[in-house]
DNA sequence: TAACCATATTCCGCTTGCGGAATATGGTAA
DNA sequence: TTACCATATTCCGCAAGCGGAATATGGTTA
């Protein structure tokens, strides 16, 4: 039963907003913790959380690193995120979550940089 | 952030087993305990884990006690339990539940009784 | 009344998960 | 090299949840 694994990783709230703030899409750690405004242990923990239980990817680059949600995610897992994004639409939390999200755009992540600071190739 | 409660009475096998089989309708103690197989504590103590969230409501009739989903669901509780059924519908266990339970039918609970043995009104 | 039945609760040991402080790692800049 | 930066890991104390055995509760039948 995969499902359980599944919803083990949604039921806590800091990992919610860290998913509901991944599907707008990708993001680097400095970016949740801004976003989010929780210290940096607890982002690190929960992503390495969702990582090895496949709900989310890393890719370093650098310095950094950048979390996405998995490219071509499970039936079940794609349920899931679907259904979440539909619940978000509606929470305080995480609207807002979002809206520090766009207010700290366009700085965020590019091809050549995650804009956590100026970047010389 | 209600939806951590759902989430966290989701993340339990025999808790969702249970939610799969009640999406077919109401159902008693003793038949979870027969379509499941598993031991009447276990039963019982995701039932009353369910009941006190709101994910499950209890009906007592006589001896018997008769669980449902929740007439109404909120928003959130109705994505989610949609959500579910739409991945139980691939998954074995919860198929051989089902399976279980139609085999068991047609003494499966009544406006009389819930079946567990011949009632004489 | 007493015996019985379905269900719930309590107790116990164990595992998991959380947050925070401190520390480690490993890449980048000077 | 050394200093610094972003991120991860370890260690700690604590709380919650699980399963099972035993027991309690409360309605029903005899």
């Amino acid at each position: 039963m995969h499902l359980v694994r599944i919803y083990e990783c949604l039921c806590d709230r800091t990992r919610l907003r860290i998913l509901n703030l991944l599907a707008a899409g990708p993001l680097c750690v400095c970016h949740f913790q801004e976003a989010l405004r929780e210290p940096q242990v607890k982002i690190s923990k929960h992503l390495g959380y969702l990582r090895t239980r496949g709900l989310v990817v890393a890719e370093k680059r650098g310095t950094w690193v950048i979390y996405s949600l998995p490219a071509k995610p499970g039936r079940e897992l794609a349920a899931n995120l679907a259904c979440l994004q539909d619940c978000a639409a509606e929470d305080p939390t995480f609207r807002r979550d979002q809206a520090r999200l766009q207010r700290m755009a366009p700085q965020i992540v590019q091809a050549e940089s995650c804009g956590c600071r100026p970047i010389r190739t």
